[in-house]
DNA sequence: CCTCATAAATGAGTACATTCATAAAAAACG
DNA sequence: CGTTTTTTATGAATGTACTCATTTATGAGG
């Protein structure tokens, strides 16, 4: 048995390599023609590996979108977060949280609504899946803590609350009846309904 | 050319009978097994028609699903809406409408699930699937006429909050979170969230 | 260095939804 | 009726995600 410490030793190393390559394949075909316009295949192409290993590195095509795009949400949340924190009130902060998510999803309006429909329906188990869950995660928590910062309402009631506008914002970004809307239309529609929701 | 009035003609019965055998398998099958486990090629044996023929009555199989499940859920909403009627509250009217689409939605919950990922992520062009769309419309109506009865609400507000109202019963429906829950848990949940959005 | 055990890679094979060229049936027309 | 046109039915063929028996690479122990 060797030491796993001071060396990742040459099998790691070629695991780590491939999976880089899957996923800089991945992000540029998905990027470019829209998840259902790529096959499998092409990515395994791209990435130079067999069509079988693409899956063992991600056990579906779905899995393979998570992968790609849960980092992209982590930066966009991560924008959100910082600008939340000088809202003035707890609706520009709900939307300042909002508005970065909505870019991401909708820089490829097809793997946007993808992404969610596989978040929503897909395998929570699959690892990619779970990460992916855990990232929205933080922004539901923090339109918790937004709603609880003038203590009007229990921590109940905002845990709830917060419930209801990830709901609000999750079946505005999927509904069909904003594919041909800009990111701004689909800020506003999200922020009426959420005023609408704050208004006590 | 005939004139279309009296006689449905031989050609018109034979689609309807055909239709009405598509429609029983399918119905039974998905029923028993869960739309993921019958293969339409099960389905066009069982209605004793050619492998082909299937996609001339229903261009997919989730349309298949749309037409079968349609009924089903125009029949509880049928319910829900007179239910309403004699409800004391608005949280308890909301509740009359959602407790029978969620009872009927979660009869077998695979097929429900796919059927809400189908009415928001499939081809609202497609014919069966712009009815399911016009039938849960009924129910968003129906919220929005119940948040207008005390008037404290603008019409505007009233068709924002309906929203929703809808995006969170399609969330909690749709959520693994509740596939091991009961009825009664799922509608509790719903409620509770509900009854925070119409807390003014 | 050699041998064996274990992990990883591979691509031919499978399953299944959907399509499409062809055939059969029905209607229209004389 | 026979002929022509139009609609409907069919199942073999297709495309694609995913699997699995087999092969190959890596590391451990001697």
């Amino acid at each position: 048995m060797k030491v796993p410490s001071s060396s990742p030793g040459r099998r790691e190393r070629n695991k780590q390599q491939k999976l880089d390559r899957i996923t800089e394949a991945a992000d540029q075909l998905f990027g470019r023609f829209g998840v259902d316009e790529v096959t499998t295949q092409q990515i395994a192409d791209a990435a130079d590996i067999g069509t079988g290993t693409l899956f063992l590195y991600a056990r579906s095509k779905a899995e393979l979108l998570l992968l790609v795009q849960n980092t992209h949400y982590a930066e966009a949340i991560e924008a959100g977060l910082l600008a939340a924190d000088d809202a003035a009130s707890p609706l520009d902060a709900v939307m300042a949280l909002v508005e970065p998510v909505v870019e991401c999803n909708r820089r490829q309006i097809e793997n946007g609504r993808t992404y969610l429909r596989e978040l929503v329906f897909g395998d929570p188990e699959e690892p990619h899946h779970r990460i992916g869950l855990e990232i929205i995660q933080q922004v539901d928590d923090a339109y918790v803590e937004i709603l609880q910062r003038d203590g009007r309402l229990s921590a109940g009631d905002a845990a709830l609350l917060a419930r209801a506008i990830s709901a609000v914002m999750f079946v505005s970004l999927a509904s069909p009846a904003h594919l041909q809307s800009t990111d701004q239309e689909v800020c506003d529609d999200i922020r009426n309904q959420v005023r609408v929701l704050l208004r006590p």
